[in-house]
DNA sequence: CGGGTTTAGTAATGCGGTTTACTAAACGCG
DNA sequence: CGCGTTTAGTAAACCGCATTACTAAACCCG
């Protein structure tokens, strides 16, 4: 058994009060006193047992991750600055991956209120219910990353979802296209809409008052998703040029599937991703995207939560949109010029 | 604040112990007792203290997951395995991020030992000194995964590095490399011994008694590490024609220098990749790589922790090596046939 | 010298559970 | 009826720390 701060009392030859008091630093003590206790401290390898503080403080100095996936590179980038920025405060960080399942999210949520956790990083990819809301607003503390919770009262960090929306429409339009495919989240997402209605006026602001057009293809934001909305976009037989998706995650699954049908990037198709938290620059082609600033909302959200002044009613109401860069790369080429019905044949690529 | 047991006890007419005892089992009452407990437990909503258990318990329903940087796919795919296992069986999982600091993993791991965590996933990326093998060992339960800890007394679980080293090299020798070089980590390193000689293996076993050679370039497993390696491979002006990693992520520092400097993949330099945590197969080229098991690891780490038998005094001689899969891609080709010059026997230095 | 002020601590209580050992009452039965 | 056995709980002692309120002794000063 480890040393309690009853034992280092007894042997220092004072109360535990003392020590405690001592430890903590709310007590002043004579020279000899202080030395004494801390020999002893040394000695016996005293550490304080952190659930005891716990439960005698009713905090934890710990904070709680959630993320629907941390496999996802951009949540793995965005944990990885929480850990960094939650340590470099003394705080210990605990995870969950709620694989998006609303329940899930629900169960965290209150693990997270029964632990007296100090403060939680929330994020979904999925339009959470109101229960959701209700779990969040039950914290003392929590705010919202990436994507927002309707209904719930915390702060809310975002990527400019408007701004990255159009940046790419405008490159795209620039390059030459007028109608584009949005393959990406529940279209009862903020971020879908947000996305989807930023390309279209990006679309429209770079492409000189021609008629422009949005489809919008929705899944979830996964591989096996942008899989099957590719194949949904190339069936359904449609004029698009580009296709700008909502995460690299379904980049994937949409690259994956227009190589098996033989569609070619960016020559019969261009492409944009959003996120840039994967190795896009060394893809085939290499994937223009627009990045989100995964690090800097994680660390932004810590900063929040650490740092915040929760007195502050009006915190809750904080919104901030960080801003996002749009990397250009040669995965958009200009459209080819008409479709002739013969280049429409598919011929199968090489396996791979 | 939130009901506690005693709020409940007095609610229902009890005594706390009474409530305690029925909701962990360890009290049969009957029916109605049962009944009037169980509504009040419901009506306010009561819900243990978490604290209170860890500290009355002596333990805590945690693991602790231990890794470099949870931003390098391979964690963060192990991670994912990691908390899904954890939480199916109500654990909770914390995780820390060492920046292969030494400092920073003993300090976490005795944050592990404070905490009572249930169980330690350890993994580091550096040949850890004798302190960390001492903090792994004053934890009741660890698990050691993907790097050796040398004096360490715990379960080990590796992908196979040999078996890897020897299919990549099998591979390569098979496309006609003769001379590779190995850019990984640490030379000290248990993995960079066993794939590096487990890679000249793989060659000479498949090179029909030609000589084969490999050269060991040690940095760290990072971008940074990997563009230093590859440029002081170019600089040495060596005869390799082929390159074998360490990890995706010295490839991608690879690859991007590689590229910079003009040296094409695979017509003049073949690459295999240790890892394959990444989507290598739309890189361009598609990156051939020795796939480990990084999901299979963590299950496997968190069934050892949980369900192992503890009370077996062998358990922390287990070793397991997790058998890797090689995927072959586009980055390996026949070396370019060039002027050759049998002086590669004799003189050590270069060759031309 | 006596009273007020420091100095140097301490006793006791609470945080919210778990668990062991124990009891009071009811029940069974010879 | 008396005694042993169930039944249905309970009292109390932790787990290890933080903190509030308090005290005993020493010191200072007029």
């Amino acid at each position: 058994m480890p040393a309690s701060l009853k034992d280092v009392a007894k042997e220092a030859g004072v109360s535990p009060a003392t020590v405690s008091r001592h430890l903590n630093g709310s007590l002043e003590l004579p020279k000899e006193t202080r030395e004494r206790i801390e020999t002893v401290v040394r000695r016996l390898g005293y550490r304080p047992n952190p659930h005891a503080r716990r439960l005698s403080l009713g905090r934890s100095d710990t904070i709680t991750l959630i993320v629907p996936d941390i496999a996802n590179p951009f949540f793995a980038v965005l944990a990885a600055t929480v850990e960094r920025a939650a340590s470099a405060r003394g705080m210990i960080v605990q995870f969950h991956a709620t694989s998006n399942l609303e329940e899930r999210e629900i169960a965290v949520l209150r693990l997270a209120a029964d632990h007296r956790s100090d403060g939680v990083v929330f994020c979904t990819n999925r339009k959470p219910g109101p229960d959701v809301a209700q779990a969040l607003d039950a914290l003392p503390r929590a705010v919202i990353v990436d994507e927002a919770v309707p209904g719930a009262h915390a702060p809310q960090i975002f990527s400019d979802n408007a701004q990255g929306g159009f940046l790419a429409g405008a490159h795209l339009a620039r390059a030459g296209h007028r109608r584009v495919a949005y393959l990406g989240g529940d279209p009862a997402l903020m971020s879908t809409r947000l996305r989807a209605d930023g390309l279209e006026q990006g679309l429209r602001a770079a492409s000189g008052g021609d008629a422009v057009n949005v489809r919008v293809l929705s899944g979830l934001h996964d591989v096996t998703s942008g899989r099957a909305l590719a194949a949904e976009l190339i069936d359904a037989e449609g004029d698009e040029t580009a296709i700008f998706v909502g995460s690299d995650e379904i980049a994937i699954g949409v690259i994956e599937t227009l190589r098996a049908r033989g569609v070619r990037i960016p020559a019969d198709m261009s492409l944009v991703s959003f996120d840039g938290a994967r190795a896009l620059h060394l893809y085939d082609p290499p994937i223009t995207a627009v990045r989100q600033p995964a690090a800097k909302m994680g660390e932004r959200a810590v900063e929040l939560l650490l740092d915040g002044d929760w007195d502050d009613h009006a915190l809750p109401d904080l919104v901030e949109h960080l801003p996002v860069e749009l990397i250009e790369r040669a995965s958009v080429a200009a459209p080819r010029t008409k479709p002739t019905e013969d280049n429409e044949t598919i011929q199968p690529d090489r396996g791979d």
